[in-house]
RNA sequence: GCCCAUGUGGCGGAAUUGGUAGACGCAGCAGACUCAAAAUCUGCCAUUCGCAAGGGUGUGAAGGUUCGAUUCCUUUCGUGGGCACCA
């Protein structure tokens, strides 16, 4: 019988489906445990290799812990709201929720070939009405509530509005808008229009006008993780900031419980680091300067309250309110010069020309506060209006930018820092003991921070300051394939649904064009956005709203009456491993936990961080394949045309020899290809270098070449043109060029897991995509080794069934050297899948396989323990053989063997001895020796005596289970 | 520029706590079976000297700690990723 791998998955998959042996309980006597995926952006491209590594780790680690007996929640779903869908049905017309009907269709079944344990009754696709009404719902509670800074949590903001009643503004926060607190007295006397403004500026998510990142290629506001080096995330196009009324989280109140959740979470170091970079706390001093002939204070933030005494000049932001009441009048040409030029200046530009130096004096001076020494105020673009104060006080000793903006326009530097500086360029140390530098002198630097701030407090001139790098997040896009807002604008003021208005159902429009001044395309749709009290919000939540909780939904996806009830979130609790990609480091990963601490906060979960532990699967890179052309001058030809008339030049492929030295090989070239027009197109060829185009590659698809070796005629169907002369190497072999890229249609290099699951079977596209390495890395895709493993999964199968004698399983009592192959395995299995080892894990397997064919071994006792270890790894093939050995019921049920450390003890062991690191001798010794019974025995032993020519041993150093060492 | 990874045969990679480096697989070479092919099986496979036994050298490079380093420390180079005027 053979292992006819076609048969068995389809019979299986379908087997699980009908029986729904995947189907998961909120109830179980069980501990539980919650895997869970990045789930994807159905997009119509569908999977190509690089997608499945994340989930087929998750749907081992699952299935483990299922045998393992946990209930284990591994659901999938879909990211269906966002902008490819859209970009599509502007160009084709047809409707985001037709394609991305058609796509998730597509991707379920290639998901379901590969075998993967999902329980399909909990998906969630968040552009579905069911599932976006609570996305609204969580969106009308972030609305809902603020930040107290006392408790540092959110309330409802109902919270607030009685404190303002009754006792009025707190002193230090006050009124948002004037910066004044307000008595309750006032408060009850304010508008409609203000109050509500007021608490517009306390609520989690809010609204204002604000400079945003606008695209005008896409049409709409992008937030700052969508935003790269300038241009857009998605697609490349330029991104410039203009002023519109957009909606916010405040993110950057939960900073400081993002960055200690950090702690209490199994995340990789880079990705904690990475999540750091971006909140980018920072501790300083924010302190006021006199101004020079002036009653206004200029007011900096610095890190280095140290450097005080070495501050040479100030630097403002060019948008800086102070610049125009600052500039002294011989000063105020240039600086309207220098602020023309700036606002010509794109954002992008600024970013391109970072390092080239510009500025321009203001004319006025600020007043040191501790030597009264008169510092020049600067304006220039490398410092920011958005961070801190937009003010900076210029260290050039400490500071590398300040140093070269002091060298270039000739500002005298002041050294405080001896010998720690050597006016070539700046020293940002800590360790420096500081020169004239006043009350200051002889500390060391980083003992002078917190003298200096402290002295700042005394004088009352400035404030210990925490600063983040974070803004608020940008939270609507002018889109239509999103979560409408639940939003109606009245009179200025923004009222939301009642909770039982939701879903706000998104509308149906015909064109998906942009709406009038900047607005999205439900601006069009008249009758839907005018209502009798107002007018309704017309952009659309960004792509990460209905990311940001979905893994809650997944625990009670049917519950129409809340978003998840209270029982199943404290049921399944945390997300025990969640699996996916770096690339949601900063954005999704962020988000979803805020929100997660925001839902926390106002009670309706019990825990704050959402997912214990991360890890990210690398990237599988495509591997791409070249082949280089040579090509004649365009409308060349070096026949005469009269002779031989229906004759065109073929393109002339060369193999990869005579591209890598072309200069050098023509000559051969040119004797081939004489050659080749001889005897195949009986055409004299009359060669001139000059006509001939040096090669040049062009991608191949990968799936023509066998390794490097371009399969000739596969190629000529698939690819290029019948027509075509391939110059060869001298083994007749056409050896392609080889790179590594990322996976892309574009780059011919992508390889599909459905053609790997039918020629191979998903078993074993499964075990070899884990057996390509570990999964943290990212590593090219080569389908070659793809054989290796499955010789191994047909060499399992015949330790079950021969050709020709069928089954040759035994019932009779497995041997002790058997025994031991399997437990040995049961242990290495266990131990690498805990840790995610996967590929050492399929190499176990194999081991172990290729020892009970050595050894003979078809006892059934062996074998089902071996079935149910696979599992995981390969489920089609060890269900069925699990059922052939007359099992009944899913082996998924099975109980997972347990290591039995006896059978691999023995009484004694051989060691290799090594003389000063050399392996001299083995010697058989008993394994419950102590180090000075091996010391005695090893004194006596001949050959080591002979070894050690007579002197006696100095050290014996003795490795339990490993190796003995002597030294001399 | 700063931060974080990472570097091992022709290739992917293994070595879990400092203890015989190169497991397992691919590719390659030789052989068995076969009319032949496929499939399967066996042996070899870091490098160098040697007929062999055996020896030298080897984990990007240079140092260091140690009886012993792929593993720890310092310096340096290469690759990948993140951040980038954040004061």
């Amino acid at each position: 019988m053979e292992y006819d791998f076609r048969k068995i998955e389809r019979e299986w998959q379908e087997k699980w489906q009908s029986d729904k042996v995947y189907r998961v309980s909120n109830e179980s006597d069980k501990p539980k445990y919650y895997v869970l995926d990045m789930f994807p952006y159905p997009s119509g491209a569908g999977l190509h290799v690089g997608h499945p590594l994340g989930y087929i780790a998750s749907d081992i680690y699952s299935r483990y812990k299922r045998l393992k007996g946990f209930n284990v929640l591994h659901p999938m779903g879909f990211d269906s709201f966002g902008l490819p869908a859209e970009q599509y049905a502007i160009e084709t017309g047809q409707h985001p929720a037709e394609t991305t009907q058609k796509n998730i269709a597509t991707f379920k079944a290639q998901l379901d070939k590969i075998g993967f344990c999902y329980d399909w009754d909990r998906e969630v696709r968040t552009s579905d009405a069911s599932y976006y009404k609570w996305t609204q719902w969580i969106f009308l509670q972030l609305f809902n509530s603020y930040f107290c800074n006392t408790e540092k949590k959110a309330r409802p903001i109902s919270v607030l509005v009685k404190k303002y009643e009754t006792r009025g503004a707190m002193p230090k926060i006050g009124d948002p808008i004037s910066g004044k607190h307000f008595t309750a007295d006032e408060w009850n006397g304010f508008s409609k229009q203000r109050q509500e403004e007021i608490l517009m500026n306390r609520r989690l998510a809010f609204s204002k006008y604000g400079e945003v990142n606008w695209c005008e290629a896409l049409g709409t506001v992008l937030a700052n993780d969508e935003v790269v080096n300038g241009v857009s995330e998605r697609g490349g196009h330029p991104v410039e900031k203009k002023k519109m009324r957009q909606w916010y989280l405040r993110i950057t109140s939960y900073a400081d419980r993002l960055l200690e959740g950090l702690e209490t979470v199994d995340f990789s170091d880079s990705m904690k680091e990475m999540q750091k970079n971006w909140i980018g706390k920072s501790q300083g001093a924010e302190m006021d300067f006199a101004i020079k002939g002036k009653d206004k204070k200029l007011k900096v933030y610095t890190t280095r309250p140290d450097t005080i005494f070495g501050v040479d000049f100030m630097v403002v932001a060019p948008e800086h309110e102070l610049v125009t009441a600052i500039t002294s009048a011989e000063q105020k040409d240039a600086i309207e010069k220098y602020l023309k030029y700036v606002k010509s200046r794109s954002e992008r530009e600024r970013l391109a020309e970072a390092k080239t130096i510009t500025g321009c004096f203001t004319g006025a001076y600020a007043i040191n506060p501790f030597d009264g020494k008169e510092i020049p105020i600067w304006i220039a673009e490398y410092v920011l209006a958005g961070y801190g104060t937009g003010a900076i006080m210029a260290v050039p000793c400490g500071d590398d930018r300040d140093f070269k903006f002091a060298q270039h326009f000739n500002i005298p530097i002041t050294n405080i820092i001896g010998e720690y500086f050597n006016g070539e360029e700046a020293n940002a140390t800590k360790e420096a003991t500081l020169q004239n530098s006043g009350f200051l002198n002889g500390l060391l630097m980083k003992d002078a921070i917190g003298v200096a701030v402290d002295k700042i407090e005394d004088m009352g001139i400035g404030i210990r300051k925490v600063n983040y790098r974070m803004r608020d997040a940008g939270f609507s896009r002018q889109r239509y394939w999103g979560e409408p807002f639940p939003i109606i604008w009245s009179d200025g003021i923004a009222i939301p649904l009642d909770a039982d208005e939701l879903p706000l159902e998104l509308p149906h429009v015909d064109k998906y064009g942009p709406g009038p001044e900047g607005e999205g395309p439900l601006a069009n749709i008249i009758d839907w956005i005018n209502l009798p009290g107002g007018r309704r919000e017309t952009s659309t939540m960004p792509g990460y709203a209905g990311s940001s909780w979905y893994f809650l939904r997944y625990m009670d996806p049917h519950n129409a009456a809340t978003f998840c009830d209270r029982k199943a979130s404290d049921y399944w609790n945390q997300v025990d491993l969640y699996i996916g990609g770096t690339e949601h480091a900063v954005g999704h990963l962020l988000y979803s936990r805020l929100w997660t601490k925001v839902l926390f906060d106002l009670g309706h979960i019990g825990y704050e961080e959402p997912f214990k532990k991360l890890v990210n699967q690398g990237m599988i890179t495509g591997s791409s394949r070249f082949v280089y052309t040579l090509n004649p001058v365009f409308g060349y030809n070096p026949f005469e045309k009269d002779q031989y008339p229906d004759f065109s030049f073929p393109t002339v492929y060369v193999s990869k020899k005579y591209f890598d030295n072309y200069e050098n090989n023509q000559v051969e070239v040119r004797e081939k290809l004489e050659f080749i027009f001889k005897t195949e197109y009986q055409v004299p060829f009359e060669f001139s270098y000059n006509f001939i185009t040096g090669p040049i590659s062009i991608h191949v698809d990968v799936n023509v070449v066998d390794g490097v070796e371009l399969d000739i005629n596969a190629f000529k169907s698939k690819q290029g043109n019948k027509n075509s002369v391939f110059v060869t190497e001298d083994d007749g072999k056409y050896i392609c060029g080889v790179e590594t890229e990322k996976m892309s249609k574009s780059k011919y290099n992508t390889v599909n897991p459905d053609e790997l699951c039918n020629k191979f079977g998903a078993d074993t596209f499964r075990m070899y995509e884990m057996f390509l390495g570990p999964i943290e890395q990212s590593k090219p895709w080569d389908t070659k080794g793809i054989e290796g493993v499955h010789r191994f999964l047909r060499k399992l199968w015949r330790l079950f069934f021969d050709d020709v004698k069928g089954k040759v399983w035994t019932d009779s009592k497995a041997s002790d050297a058997e025994l031991k192959v399997l437990h040995k395995t049961i242990k290495k299995i266990e131990e690498d899948t805990e840790r995610f080892s996967f590929n050492t894990a399929v190499s176990t397997f194999m081991i172990c396989v290729n020892e009970l064919a050595d050894i003979k071994c078809h006892k059934k006792e062996v074998l089902e323990n071996l079935l149910i270890l696979l599992t995981p790894y390969a489920p089609h093939i060890a269900e069925e053989l699990w059922s052939q050995l007359g099992n009944e019921g899913t082996i998924l049920d099975a109980t997972y063997p347990s290591f039995n450390p006896a059978l691999l003890v023995e009484s004694s062991k051989e060691y290799p001895v090594s003389i000063n690191g050399k392996v001299r001798t083995n010697i058989n010794l008993s394994l419950d020796l102590q180090q000075a019974d091996v010391e005695k025995i090893i004194g006596e032993n001949e050959i080591v005596q002979k070894w050690l020519e007579g002197k006696a041993p100095r050290k014996v150093i003795y490795v339990k289970n490993k190796m003995i060492n002597v030294v001399v």
